[in-house]
DNA sequence: GCTTCCATGTAATATGTTACATGATTAA
DNA sequence: TTAATCATGTAACATATTACATGGAAGC
């Protein structure tokens, strides 16, 4: 179990509501780890009681109040000591990837139209870790480095989709030719 | 929930049983999809409760005997019906990333040792991959075109995450030059 | 003698998802 | 007026992990 972990990397930075997490997620970690507010609310809560977080009202007008939570000492510690310990492997789920392996049952037609909404989101995502990556670098590379790794993670990611994207297209067009669809 | 997606698409190729599939889980689809034996064994057989596998009992000498899987009609009816509904969202869990993320808590030596080891893997897997997409092509790619893509995207994944460790390797190294680790 | 491979499974626990619930504000 | 954004949460259900259990054969 480490969404705990994520979290308390993402509080390092700077304090944050259960909401805002949630957005980050969504977005720039999300590629690497994933969990819907439901998870997080839940996990804070947790990391509370456990004195790893700890969290400041802060009432808003015209806005719903918020939580702000930060990470405290012994949230620090557990950070450490986790960083220590081996990382457990990798698990995707990736179910488009599974239709694809199972194409021969398939509607090439309909393949071929999520593939290109599938890179279009794709493409997207890389627009905005390039972006992001060159303002960091700006900023300084140094200052940011793992920051900057992350998102170059995540660029590298989205161009070797988007090159298999490619290859895809390629493929099913050229055999949806000959073959009829369905 | 595809994991019985990911199975049925496994069983269409050939009959399997929860052990093969678990192999198969370990090893190539893994990329894509990962379950432990646990999960299949369960999940198969509520798959034969819904007559979309079945089995056959299979005895051995010198080794347990064995369930043969294979898949229904009623099987293949559901997989073109999943087959036909937008994908999920893929979904990862990366705690390695999580560290490099965090990694200013971290041990520079100690993360970098990891890098290794994992890129050790990935290098391997690149091996296996680009060996079995040769092995498909000679055979004729148009055949083999739905395993083919999802090879592909293995080999494409592998050079992307190598790309990046190489990256990470030389700006570690570069900043423990600098700073002492720890 | 120890570990790995083969092969199957159960039970307990942990995690994750979906659905539901609330309620003001702002933009289309 | 419909939807989206902000913001938090509960409850029910589905899925996944870990630990446990068995047992012969083969290789070191």
């Amino acid at each position: 179990m480490s969404l705990r972990h994520a979290i308390l990397v993402l509080l390092q930075d700077q304090e944050a509501s259960g909401y805002d997490l949630a957005r980050e997620f969504a977005n720039s970690i999300g590629l690497v780890w994933n969990a819907t507010h439901q998870q997080i609310y839940l996990e804070l809560g947790k990391l509370n009681e456990q004195h790893m977080v700890s969290f400041r009202h802060v009432p808003q007008e015209g806005k719903p109040d918020k939580k702000l939570y930060s990470i405290t000492e012994d949230g620090r510690q557990e950070l450490i000591r986790w960083l220590k310990k081996p990382a457990g492997p990798a698990r995707i789920r990736d179910a488009f990837m599974v239709k694809v392996a199972g194409g021969q049952l398939a509607d090439s037609g309909a393949l071929l139209g999520e593939l290109e909404q599938l890179s279009k989101q794709r493409r997207e995502r890389l627009a905005t870790f390039e972006a992001l990556a060159q303002r960091l670098d700006e900023q300084g590379r140094e200052e940011n480095l793992y920051s900057y790794l992350t998102v170059r993670r995540g660029i590298l990611d989205q161009r070797a989709w988007l090159q298999w994207a490619e290859e895809v297209r390629q493929a099913l067009e050229h055999a949806s030719v000959g073959l009829p669809t369905s």
